[in-house]
DNA sequence: GCATCTATAGCCATAGTGGATATACTATAG
DNA sequence: CTATAGTATATCCACTATGGCTATAGATGC
């Protein structure tokens, strides 16, 4: 018997805080406040992710198994003893890929019907 | 003195919900049931909006400004009584475009950390 | 007669989120 | 020395959006 992965599709649509965590870890091991922080640089500041959000997500992702925390430590002058890092597995890249698919046909949809990018 | 709309950022994140029944909108108005059918469509069955969260989130379009409901209704041979038809305001399509940006940005985040839009 | 489709709408439970709070260590400013 | 701000994780409460169920009701089809 082969123990089966679940079906990326069924975790569609992600809730938003979980793509961005995962586009979040998907460059390197983060740890929560870093992630706060990638997600606060990346859109300019537009979302903040709050400390109640960020750590109930990553509660479900670790259950999920879209992430894993990870032991390797940075060398000790560079770390933090308080901090928890965590890494994408593969399902969370497979889901993070699924919802991108999603969301660009999402795109689509709403500049064929008229909503095109530009200005307000 | 000018009376402001309100900023269309200000509505974002749109709730999904909302910014399907824009797109469904935008091409024509359309009546509820006509609105579930089109994102049923649109999205190839993968998101069925059920009635519950459909005139709920049209209620609350409706107090926002993002729509109307029309008096002109088709010629009665093709009308039934029972229907509402909506249109979308100048605002609502203002609205629609700044998630279109800012889906647009998502999509383009997700995409330079490797989440490429490829298969799964 | 009964099921199904069309059409709108309300109710209830659940999920995801923000904000506040708690704890605690570190760094900087006054 | 002390106050403030930043780093870091975690829990609690309230709110919003959502799905599913139910109600109502006319039309169509078997």
């Amino acid at each position: 018997m082969i123990e089966k992965t679940p079906q990326p599709e069924s975790f569609l649509p992600l809730p938003p805080a979980t793509f961005h965590i995962l586009i979040a870890v998907a460059e390197e091991d983060r740890h929560g406040y870093a992630i706060i922080q990638d997600v606060e640089v990346r859109t300019g500041g537009a979302l903040r992710l709050s400390a109640g959000t960020l750590y109930r997500s990553i509660q479900r992702m670790l259950e999920q198994g879209l992430l894993v925390e990870t032991q390797e430590r940075p060398a000790p002058e560079w770390d933090d003893e308080r901090r928890r890092y965590y890494r994408i597995t593969p399902l969370g890249a497979r889901v993070a890929r699924a919802e991108t698919r999603r969301l660009a046909g999402l795109l689509k949809m709403a500049r064929d019907r008229g909503f095109a990018p530009g200005r307000a």
